[in-house]
RNA sequence: GCGGCUGUGGCGUAAUUGGUAGCCGCGCCAGACUUAGGAUCUGGUACCGAGAGGUGUGUGGGUUCGAGUCCCUUCAGCCGCACCA
């Protein structure tokens, strides 16, 4: 072979890997092992761009380094298939989201082959196939048959609540409930089934509630909270608003110490870890009782949450959410027309209107409440900057303390008490928790942490409320209104909802005439013909009129439904008896590396830690965290080129001359700039209204402007990695992709770069061969190179152990430029370099392999060790500096003794230059590092 | 507002973790070989200065024999959370 001709190479070694079943994993009790997951792609119609291969190249390194070490390695690939766009394309288009799926999920593949992945597609999944979504509604009723335990942490089975209610009642019970119910055996007994089971439903991990959700009009369905951002859906950006709604729900919320606690023993970055807890948002306080003092609720308790309970004598008013229970109790007669039209006015306001205006709103109910610490009376107010969803729904108003409460108080003209010696609250109120306390009965000299605890103990003691931990994080909302997502196997008997019976699963998703709600507003899946269940029938889907027949679920479930498990999966991905085998999970656990992105911080990562740790419970897995190291790669950006157009005309200004012209900028097609100099030809050829276009040069060229911006085909600076794998192969994408910077980083794509790798890889190739003859010969090594060898092994085994890839590439360069130089073509050099070059470039390393006479695959070879014996120096180049600054340096023997350094140092000629006579203060001497000189 | 991350040549970045700032690569400059070069090879390239030398890691201060690295201050950019009581 003459040259190094990559595009040969990688489809010979492609098909060979294929051909070979070199990727192909299965458990090996011998091995230990180790499983590299991705975060797997919803394949989209636009394909890959070169910023989405980042993590996979940089998981396929540290997969195929862990093999070469030794490790069993599970590293799959798969398909987050469900999803809104290809819904939305099917509205518009009429296309099956089945076919367009299919067909994204075909090219996603093509191009995921190019780059010569690891990846052991014998285990791909996707989440729509039905031997899959199978193992989400199987999840999905388990979570129908427990409840969660508090005291002991845990998720236990209905039937064993069901036990308890028939011989106790609620009587010694600690399940997590919606709203704290009380019955004794008797009154449960005496309940029908109906009731019964209407009663569950509050116990239920899966559950099925009247819940305030995101519902959002233009996408026809309710959003989960990290499906909303700042009032807008996440997906399209569309207006989000409240509405009561009867949904499906996940009890994530009864899973938030043990998630919270869980993140102690994570691999993971601190600003994850912290996102996490920021959204699981645990607090500590205390529960306060109020008593109505008058009107139609008189005597009524008014239960709110506070962190603040050393602040109870500053309570001026009380707050309830426009939505609290407790707004209809606290209504006087007088008060009703104006509360009734302040609800009104909220409900009318999209989430977004309500964070974007924050003037301050709201309506006296015309109640008072007791303070039950220091009895005094006080109004109870509403307003929507209080949270239903939050505590209990209605506050104790500090407005000393608390800057809503105080900015709250000013507009309505309502006291303020300052608490907190020496504090002034005559323009804002004082909000850290630090001072002594004043005008607080009991707690006055005591610190705000001290009054805190004091005050918890007083409210315990005096059974006026309880000690109380508050979590933010919300139960997930679990129904969609939409198509293309997982039916969920519940059909209806007098309104109850009933789970299909495990051996009926999968219920597979019905075809439907159109992709839209039904004339009555029902979801897609309401236009299904024969969407029924029957008791007596085997299929489903029936063909016939049952004599019996119950209506199915027509809400499908939620984007992270699928995505909750599919690590489980691919260790048992054809399993059809369970969702992964007890071998084949006792054997694989948990994802020991996983790569992705960091939008995925507060949804698919909580949401998979939850489902996780109730297959925990069950004893179904055996890990109860799922992913133990994780890594956020970077987003690559784009880099975009511009163009300047002279104003109305189609003349276009080089970019040092655009300044004395007035133009404007139009973004330009990356694709035809190379190094900022735009080929006019191809400028013309790339649009009709460009094709007359005129030009004024700076000499003779046409230069382009360059932002940074994100990659994106409406700026034109998507580059499509099957073009850079066809102009310079895998092997260098992957290079380059990793040599860009550091794996964590944003950084700008830019292609220009890309021919410094691209001739690493060339001039590695020509110590192998030099006009079509190998030169590798079986010399015997020098000291310096096995110095540069082994410097390298140590290089890239560091750098590969912490994820700095970036590093390596360059130390390879170093390396083989050192080869170069020394014109090495020793096999025992070359070989282990091959081997070591493997992870990264994994087809010129087989190739090379193969040409230094080995049989089989590179990717079953040893990771060489760096035998530090090479590396010993024996000399030193020490800098010398005075005062700090180095002004020359001295070779010295590696063996001296610091006194030796130094007596050599200072009788040195250039260090009496330096010196000119004066007499040095003190000398420093750090051993094989540097000598400093203060004088 | 709270929390996190990041600031180093024209550009992407590196720095053995407190020890010669700018490795590697792009770009640029010069040269060689070439009919040609968007091929290949060689050398140079932080800034100021002819040079000796001086300056330099967003800003200002501090600790230290010595600071890109540690501490404080401040500015800028990015990301996350945001009426969470």
């Amino acid at each position: 072979m003459m040259e190094y001709n990559f595009r040969e190479i990688e489809q010979k070694w492609q098909d060979a890997w294929k051909k070979n079943g070199t990727y192909t994993t299965n458990i090996d009790p011998t091995k230990p092992k180790y499983y590299v997951l991705d975060m797997f792609p919803y394949p989209s119609g636009a394909g890959l761009h070169v910023g989405h291969p980042l993590g996979y190249i940089a998981s396929d390194i540290f997969s195929r380094y862990k093999r070469l070490q030794g490790y069993n390695v599970l590293h799959p690939m798969g398909y987050d298939a469900y999803g809104l766009p290809a819904e939305q394309y099917a509205i518009q288009t009429g296309q099956h989201p089945a076919v367009t799926t299919k067909i994204n999920i075909a090219r996603y593949r093509e191009q995921l082959e190019k780059i010569g992945f690891c990846y052991d597609w014998n285990r791909e999944i996707r989440t729509c196939d039905p031997s899959y979504y199978k193992w989400t509604q199987w999840a999905f009723v388990k979570m129908f048959e427990h409840y969660f335990d508090k005291k002991l942490q845990k998720a236990k089975s209905i039937s064993s609540l069901v036990e308890k209610f028939k011989t106790n009642g609620t009587n010694g019970i600690s399940a997590v409930c919606s709203e704290e119910l009380v019955f004794t055996a008797d009154e449960w007994n005496a309940k029908t089934e109906h009731e019964q089971q209407e009663l569950l439903l509050h116990y239920r991990i899966a559950y099925l509630a009247d819940l305030n959700v995101n519902w959002c009009p233009e996408l026809g369905t309710v959003l989960a909270n990290d499906e909303v951002t700042e009032g807008v859906s996440v997906r399209g950006g569309f207006p989000v608003e409240q509405r009561v709604m009867r949904q499906w729900s996940l009890r994530v919320s009864a899973y938030a110490q043990r998630l919270l606690d869980g993140l102690e023993s994570l691999d993971w970055t601190d600003s994850l870890k912290e996102t996490q807890k920021n959204w699981i948002g645990r607090s500590e306080g205390a529960e306060l009782n109020f008593h109505l003092s008058f009107g139609e609720g008189r005597g009524e308790l008014l239960t709110v949450f506070t962190t603040r309970a050393d602040t109870i004598y500053g309570v001026t008013f009380m707050v309830l959410a426009p939505e609290s229970d407790y707004v209809k109790l606290c209504t006087a007669p007088e008060q009703t027309a104006h509360v009734a039209a302040y609800i009104a006015s909220t409900k009318n306001r999209t989430e977004r209107e309500r964070i974007a205006d924050r003037r301050v709103t709201g309506v006296f109910s015309g109640s008072y409440a007791i303070n039950p610490v220091s009895g005094t009376e006080i109004p109870i107010w509403i307003s929507d900057y209080v949270l239903a969803g939050y505590g209990t729904g209605a506050i104790m108003a500090v407005p000393a303390h608390d800057s809503r409460d105080y900015a709250f108080a000013t507009h309505f003209k309502l006291p303020i008490i300052p608490l907190i010696e020496g504090c002034d609250v005559s323009q804002e109120s004082f909000d850290a928790k630090e001072g002594i306390l004043i005008n607080s009965g009991f707690l006055n000299g005591l610190t705000v942490k001290q009054a805190i605890a004091k005050a918890k103990e007083y409210i315990s003691e005096n059974a006026i409320g309880r000690v109380k931990v508050n979590y933010r994080l919300r139960d997930a909302i679990f129904s969609r209104q939409r198509y293309w997502g997982e039916p969920f196997p519940v059909y209806y008997k007098e309104g109850l909802p009933y789970m299909l019976d495990e051996s009926r699963l999968p219920l597979e998703l019905p075809e439907v005439d159109k992709f839209l709600p039904t004339e009555k507003g029902e979801p897609p899946l309401g236009r299904a013909r024969n969407w029924y269940y029957s008791e007596d029938k085997q299929s489903t889907l029936l063909s016939e009129e049952p004599s019996e027949k119950y209506p199915l679920e027509l809400n499908t479930m939620p984007g992270f439904a699928g995505s909750s498990a599919y690590y489980l999966r691919y260790m048992d991905p054809k399993n059809d008896q369970a969702l992964v085998s007890p071998e084949a999970n006792q054997y694989w656990r948990n994802v020991d590396l996983y790569i992705g992105g960091t939008e995925h911080a507060t949804g698919h990562l909580i949401y998979s830690r939850f489902w996780n740790k109730f297959l925990f419970d069950l004893g179904i897995v055996c890990e109860e965290e799922p992913f133990k190291k994780l890594i956020n790669q970077g987003m690559i950006q784009g880099r975009s080129n511009f163009v300047y157009r002279m104003k109305d005309t189609n003349t276009f200004v080089s970019y040092n001359l655009k300044n004395q012209y007035e133009t404007t900028p139009i973004h330009c097609d990356v694709n035809i700039v190379s190094n900022d100099l735009l080929d006019i030809e191809k400028f013309k050829a790339w649009r009709p209204e460009f094709a007359t276009a005129k030009f004024i040069l700076e000499d003779g060229k046409y230069l382009c402007g360059w932002a940074v911006e994100k990659m994106s085909k409406s700026l034109y600076n998507v580059v499509n990695p099957d073009d850079i794998v066809a102009k310079y192969g895998a092997d260098t994408l992957r290079l380059y992709e990793m040599f860009l910077g550091p794996l964590e980083q944003s950084k700008p794509w830019d292609t220009n770069g890309i021919d410094g790798v691209h001739r690493f890889l060339k001039k590695l190739w020509s110590l192998f061969f030099k006009n079509g003859n190998l030169l590798v010969n079986d010399d015997e090594p020098t000291a310096d190179e096995l110095k540069t060898l082994h410097k390298t092994i140590k290089k890239i085994t560091f750098d590969i152990e912490n994820f700095s890839y970036n590093t390596s590439v360059s130390a390879f360069m170093i390396c083989v430029n050192e080869l170069f130089t020394y014109k090495c073509n020793k096999k025992a050099i070359l070989e282990p370099l091959v081997i070591l070059l493997t992870p990264f470039a994994p087809h010129i390393a087989e190739e090379l392999y193969y040409v230094l006479g080995n049989e089989g695959t590179v990717c079953d070879a040893q990771f060489p060790l760096c035998n530090e014996a090479y590396l010993v120096e024996n000399s030193v180049k020490y800098p010398i500096s005075f005062n700090g600054k180095v002004r020359f340096t001295l070779e010295l023997s590696a063996n001296m003794t610091k006194e030796e350094v130094e007596q050599t140092v200072l009788s040195d000629e250039q260090t009496l230059k330096q010196l000119a006579g004066a007499l040095p203060k003190k000398v420093i001497v750090v051993l094989g590092k540097i000598v400093n000189i203060v004088c």
